[in-house]
DNA sequence: TAGTGGTCTAGACCACTTC
DNA sequence: AAGTGGTCTAGACCACTAA
């Protein structure tokens, strides 16, 4: 048998995906639950923070358990990247989707840290360095309005963005057209890219960062950027909430028996 | 002030971390940490439990607490489709990385059931037919040995499936080299496909079917696979363990202002 | 049978929000 | 001050595993 705890949860998740708790309305208070013989307020209490570990609501003290009202997820495609918005505009790459959407960007909404670090494994791999060679990581959070949406570190090597903006550590995107454009000023531009993206449970370090409710998952997504000729110029990390995005991508349908040519990269 | 038992939690992953606490070994037994003072026996219950929510413990009764052994996670790219493996040989797109590695395959390691369902609205949208139209669901779960590792339910458009063996509902694959090779065969190449991922957290019967620890995140993938021309022949949704499964793309840098037939489909 | 984690209770008290 | 969820305790008892 199912433990209480579980039991109950399981019918206020029941009432809730029916639709008789409607998003943002108000759960039973534990204190009413306990009164009406539904158990003690430890198991109670247990079911709320079940439901609330499956995302179904959130509690807050003083205020109450409420139905969590899910936030349409954003989805994000490979178009984010695209070569006309960060070197014939004015925009930055990945925040393009929220001007071409008609919400505003404002400054304070992107901070960041820039320093000269030695190049965890990860990092010396992607770029063929050896480990603990010095690279510059540009560590930044990302919000929308207060809402923090995601972090983002990119690693580059030395030599490709020595005396540009990017190793300026002032807030904001690096200057006009972000990291891309700089690359491109200083004769790297970038042709073709790999994301490698996996889901885990976040860290409480994450969690209180990116405000994330109790129990939410983050993804993890590492992006390798490349020149023409295949030099990897920037490694990045981002984590994201994973309540708030999701990642589309085309491609055609492999065919090793082709010649190489009429492959895709 | 942090509570007690996020101070045990954080003192106790701090030790798993730095390796004091090695994959595989036993945790101290929560009598054992009740009698040295850290806490009442829920108190260092809540601990264990939120350990177990970050992925770093697994407890069970009648053995103890270990810290969870870590399983590389298995990387998949778009090469699993390749043509040339269920055109030409004699494997399943979606288990080839499996052959390719060398792991055995056993027939019993799929189960699936095929049914005529009345399509739910994604699926129809996908499809481009109206909500409630019959599709063929053919629902699979995926195992490795006794894990399980994921679902995959693909939907099918009755005009493009009847007859086939894809509509046969024994156990196993569709066949030889699978769905694609039915459609191959049924004058239905598959040239392109999109991806659409997102992360969140199990529903608690996905975790039962999947043999999931507690808390675990689960990646639901959306599939939509396309003809040379643009018809869907497939629509399919996954469901997939995160701690299992890493995704990587590789795309060109789109440039919306070169000519269409210069870009990626 | 002995030992493990898991559940549950009753009640005290704490932290935070609203009035 | 009143009302909310959150923490903590002490102890009883349950469920499962191993010897």
């Amino acid at each position: 048998m199912a433990p209480k705890w579980r039991e109950l949860a399981d019918r206020l998740a029941e009432r809730i995906r029916s639709g008789e708790y409607a998003p943002g309305q108000q759960l039973p208070h534990i204190r009413d639950l306990v009164e009406s013989g539904k158990g003690s307020k430890s198991t109670v209490h247990a079911a709320y923070k079940a439901l609330e570990a499956e995302g179904l609501v959130i509690s807050s003290r003083g205020h109450g358990t409420i139905v969590r009202p899910q936030t349409p997820l954003k989805r994000i495609g490979i178009e984010r990247y695209d070569k006309a918005k960060w070197r014939d505009g004015d925009e930055v790459a990945f925040i393009a989707d929220r001007v071409a959407s008609g919400r505003s960007y404002r400054r304070n909404e992107q901070t960041q840290t820039v320093s000269r670090v030695p190049a965890p494994a990860a990092v010396a791999a992607a770029h063929g360095i050896p480990e603990g060679s010095d690279v510059y990581a540009r560590a930044r959070l990302v919000k929308e309005g207060e809402q923090p949406t995601h972090t983002l570190t990119s690693y580059y090597r030395p030599e490709h963005v020595e005396g540009t903006r990017i190793v300026d550590p002032t807030p904001g995107p690096a200057g006009r057209g972000g990291g891309f454009r700089v690359l491109y000023d200083a004769g790297y531009e970038i042709d073709h890219m790999r994301e490698e993206l996996f889901a885990r449970v976040a860290t409480p370090e994450e969690a209180k960062l990116l405000m994330l409710p109790a129990g939410e998952p983050v993804v993890e997504l590492h992006r390798t950027t490349y020149t023409a000729d295949g030099t990897v110029v920037e490694y990045a990390i981002g984590v994201h909430a994973a309540s708030r995005f999701s990642w589309a991508y085309d491609f055609k349908v492999p065919d090793s028996a082709k010649k190489p040519e009429e492959q895709q990269p």
